[in-house]
DNA sequence: AACTCGGGGGC
DNA sequence: GCCCCAGAGTT
């Protein structure tokens, strides 16, 4: 495969220069496994400077596995409100459960154990085992994968499972004894400051004498990875009800399934529309009024056009169209997933971004 | 193997 | 706009 003294000269020098270089963490401060474990599930798919505020909260708020695991679920999506990929946050209290009661609150420290936790992949299972109990395990995420392709020269697409098979298999042959914590810390780091996306520092690299795609002039063009489908758009209509008489300085606002895109989250009421009847306000007006009573059995009276919004998921671009709004009848029946809440009690209930943007624009604060 | 699942930062 | 980010679960 690759020699020796190739592989020797990465592990060596990359680990010396991450010892003098490392970043000060928030999640480096200690070796307590469960903190880590909140770090790693954190940081999937998300940015660092990102995470590091969520981070510091909700290891106050649930400083322990006792405390997370009882605590009210829906204390915990509050958390995670922001962050996105809310599984993370209810599989991570799933397993954290699992922990506090199979394994009297200690996070395993064997493979099988933790990986068949929920949440916890390749990725942060090896990430938990090497960064807290040193072992030598491999911990492959996107900065692993480019920096290995780089070094190595690597052409395969790191989208395909076998791709990060394969890198798992190398990563793992690069970790010398008693040293997994550092160096898997030292090959995300050097991803993340170093050997970049775009414009990788090689100048600054401790590896770069020995680095292929450097050699070859490639560093740029690696690693390689199919493009990504573009997000289908829906359009969506949305009432922003303001309540009267009893529920005078109350919006009307309603939970989301249990499964699914953003479940068990909070909302405004809204319908998706087809793009025929996606024309004047007047039209999807009225469409609004009549989805709303056919759907959900509420009397709402959609008055005029507040706000156009966008927001992008993974997948799904939603475009959409708010309207002020009343009920009928004031002190009307609603269903049990709605509820009328003020200002000070929405404090207490997750809401995706997208609504979030729009209650502000709405009250003109944060709510 | 393809799809689902958020949101933001950097260029 | 586009890409990518300390990915995992489901089909």
């Amino acid at each position: 495969m690759y020699s020796e003294d190739k592989k020797r000269h990465f592990s060596v020098n990359l680990l010396e220069w991450y010892r003098a270089h490392k970043r000060d963490l928030p999640w480096r401060r200690s070796k307590n496994p469960y903190h880590i474990w909140i770090s790693e599930v954190m940081l999937q798919q998300t940015r660092v400077e990102t995470v590091i505020p969520y981070f510091h909260r909700f290891t106050e708020q649930f400083p322990t596995v006792e405390a997370l695991a009882n605590a009210p679920e829906e204390d915990v999506l509050k958390a995670w409100e922001g962050l996105g990929y809310y599984s993370r946050a209810r599989n991570l209290q799933s397993a954290v459960r699992e922990v506090h009661e199979r394994y009297g609150g200690i996070v395993p420290q064997e493979k099988e154990e933790i990986s068949s936790l929920k949440g916890v992949g390749p990725y942060t299972s090896g990430a938990i085992l090497s960064i807290a109990y040193n072992k030598p395990e491999p911990a492959v995420d996107g900065n692993v994968m480019r920096v290995l392709s780089r070094y190595f020269l690597i052409e395969e697409d790191i989208m395909k499972p076998s791709t990060r098979v394969k890198m798992e298999k190398l990563a793992r042959e690069l970790i010398l004894e008693g040293t997994a914590s550092d160096f898997n810390q030292a090959l995300m780091e050097l991803g993340a400051m170093v050997c970049t996306p775009r414009s990788p520092h090689c100048l600054t690299c401790p590896v770069m004498a020995q680095c292929s795609a450097r050699e070859e002039g490639m560093e740029e063009s690696l690693p390689i990875k199919k493009k990504a489908k573009p997000p289908r758009p829906e359009l969506r209509a949305v009432a922003f009800i303001e309540g009267t008489g009893e529920n005078e300085g109350k919006w009307l606002i309603r939970q989301r399934p249990q499964e699914g895109l953003l479940a068990r989250m909070w909302e405004l009421p809204h319908i998706q529309m087809q793009s025929a009847a996606w024309g004047s306000d007047q039209e999807v007006m009225n469409e609004l009024k009549d989805s709303l009573m056919q759907q959900e059995q509420i009397a709402v009276k959609p008055a005029s056009w507040f706000l156009d919004i966008e927001h992008t998921f993974s997948h799904i671009q939603w475009q959409m169209k708010v309207y002020r709004s009343q009920m009928n009848d004031a002190g009307e029946w609603i269903p049990f997933h709605y509820r009328w809440v003020g200002a000070d009690e929405l404090q207490q209930y997750a809401f995706p971004n997208v609504f979030l943007r729009i209650m502000k624009a709405v009250s003109g604060s944060p709510v």
